[in-house]
DNA sequence: GGCCGAGCCCTAGAAAAACTTGGGGCTCCA
DNA sequence: TGGAGCCCCAAGTTTTTCTAGGGCTCGGCC
């Protein structure tokens, strides 16, 4: 006669937060990525729940993982309840913070955005904002606004890119940018620039210094050219502007300041520095290829005080 | 300008937790035995999460908490995601458990229930259920289904009570019990019992060996005092059964045995003992005052697995 | 055919989080 | 006026979670 055990429980949370970002992600590694932990732990913690629920949850292969199908099965609701929870507590915060106007804005960025755009904007913003903390976090990705507490996202999108409802955003367009090639203005005096149409002068002087590029956008070059040039292949594209490769966009732009290369710029990044002289953009008008930089808002949060924060942030684009 | 602070952060679950706890109980003490830690612990993740919030949640008073308006704006959906995450990760064991046929049934029930009346027949039950393996957990209250990993519950509800709604649960009636009062053949034997109407007979026993409670049932005796004499007020059946109070049913029971009183008793788990003459029931037929065994389903559980346990367990009811 | 590199697993020990203990203060009620 | 019921706070302890570091297996690439 089993008498009473111990109550049976429910697995931890931070088990079953794992599986979900595990299952979703079809790897551990990308898992722990997410969580940021290191993958041992996101094993671990599996393994817990794969003991509670008294029996594997993936298919161990020696290449990676697979969700096993009783897995699969539960994984949307699983989701769906993560997401909603993540949504309830924020809006507990909401709801503390309207009411104490003690509030801070939590903005995600991409790096570049953070500090090209928003950077120079930042004091214009805490004026139109008083008694507002404003807080920046660099991320290389829109974070999932369900499950992290941001209240806007200043990134890129692409035409026809519907980044905003993966992460349960709306997206607002702030601007439509261009690209257009840049260097310094010692840069372009050193080269003889002699040829007569700017296109073949910027091939010369990509063929002598390179392109500049970072991560993010490295299909920059390539964008530029096959507009500047129909019929030129990505390979073609790739091979003319070669040249050193930042992780950060900012790092690139610095390497252009300094002489380095030419930079394919984003208009709406550069313009200071073209308004100021440090950079000058000799090879031909920018081209709007459909870039446009968004302000995403959590599609859950009203109320008038984020109302205001985004007018805000509008009004700094026009 | 700010530069990239750590990334903001959710609260933690057990501050989540124990706030809905809290605010749902109105309580931290109360919140702080539902999830089996102290009350300071309660207080201290409370705190945290207030941190977090940037704002208080409770109104503290010296005689106790008042959950503020914002708090109790967020409530409902709070707790209902810690419903759905609790559904959803119990989801998951039962589709890993339904394949792989290793299961484990886990009944919550009353203690009275689990020893007196599914202890007799856990080995029928076992014969029923081949290869499954059986825990019982003995709670004074039925479990909350939607957050606690049992597959059924043995309770008692009353007539007109709706207990399943509230903890997620569907009820089926396993049987309607009668109330009989139950004494030691030796103590009926050691008393003078020629009172010609076996209510007064009982009353003057009552009055000279009192009778015996247990906190689960504890207005047994009134409420069948009030049935067998019309009339009888509340207090009055009170000091007609004064008597000796016990924290289990289980315990009053053994001191019924032991000839120490007379016990009120629910015929559907005295009935082996009066069957075997172990107990006496001389006054009178058994009352039936709308006490029913109840077997809860979690309203959530579905397949054939479940409904086989089920059937197995109505039929030992039958 | 041997040598990466990408993933996952394991274990021991470190770090962080959560909890308990014990002492205090405040009200309400008897 | 004293006890009981609550909550708060500050150590100190236990439990949980994470990291580090070493293995293993596979697939792709010289």
């Amino acid at each position: 006669m089993p008498l009473a055990p111990p109550r049976p429980r429910l697995p931890p949370h931070t088990a079953v937060r794992a599986f979900e970002a595990a299952a979703r992600h079809g790897s551990f590694a990308r898992a722990a990525e997410e969580l940021f932990v290191t993958p041992a732990a996101v094993a671990q913690q599996i393994k817990a729940l794969e003991t509670w629920a008294g029996g594997a949850l993936f298919e161990r292969h020696s290449q990676g993982i697979r969700l096993s199908a009783h897995g699969r099965r539960a994984l949307p609701a699983l989701s769906a309840a993560v997401d909603q929870l993540g949504l309830a507590v924020q809006a507990l915060r909401h709801e503390t913070q309207t009411a104490a106007r003690r509030s801070t804005l939590q903005v995600a960025a991409l790096p570049a955005m953070a500090q090209l755009w928003l950077s120079p904007r930042l004091s214009r913003l805490k004026a139109a904002l008083p008694g507002v903390q404003v807080s920046v976090t660099a991320l290389e990705q829109p974070p999932n606004f369900r499950r992290e507490p941001f209240d806007l996202g200043l990134f890129y999108a692409r035409a026809g890119d519907r980044i905003e409802a993966a992460v349960g955003a709306q997206g607002m367009v702030l601007a439509r940018d261009r690209l257009v090639p840049v260097c310094s203005p010692r840069l372009q005096q050193a080269l003889p620039s002699g040829r007569p149409r700017v296109l073949d002068d910027l091939i010369d002087v990509l063929a002598r210094c390179g392109g500049l590029h970072d991560t993010v956008w490295h299909d920059d070059w390539a964008r530029w050219l096959q507009a500047a040039r129909p019929g030129t292949t990505a390979a073609e594209a790739d091979a003319l502007a070669a040249g050193p490769d930042f992780s950060l966009y900012s790092l690139a732009l610095q390497a252009a300041l300094d002489g380095e290369g030419v930079l394919m710029g984003r208009e709406q990044l550069v313009a200071p520095l073209l308004a100021q002289g440090r950079l000058h953009a000799p090879w031909g008008r920018p081209k709007a290829l459909g870039d446009t930089l968004m302000l995403l808002v959590p599609a859950h949060r009203k109320g008038p005080l984020l109302a205001q924060q985004v007018q805000a942030l509008q009004a700094l684009a026009g």
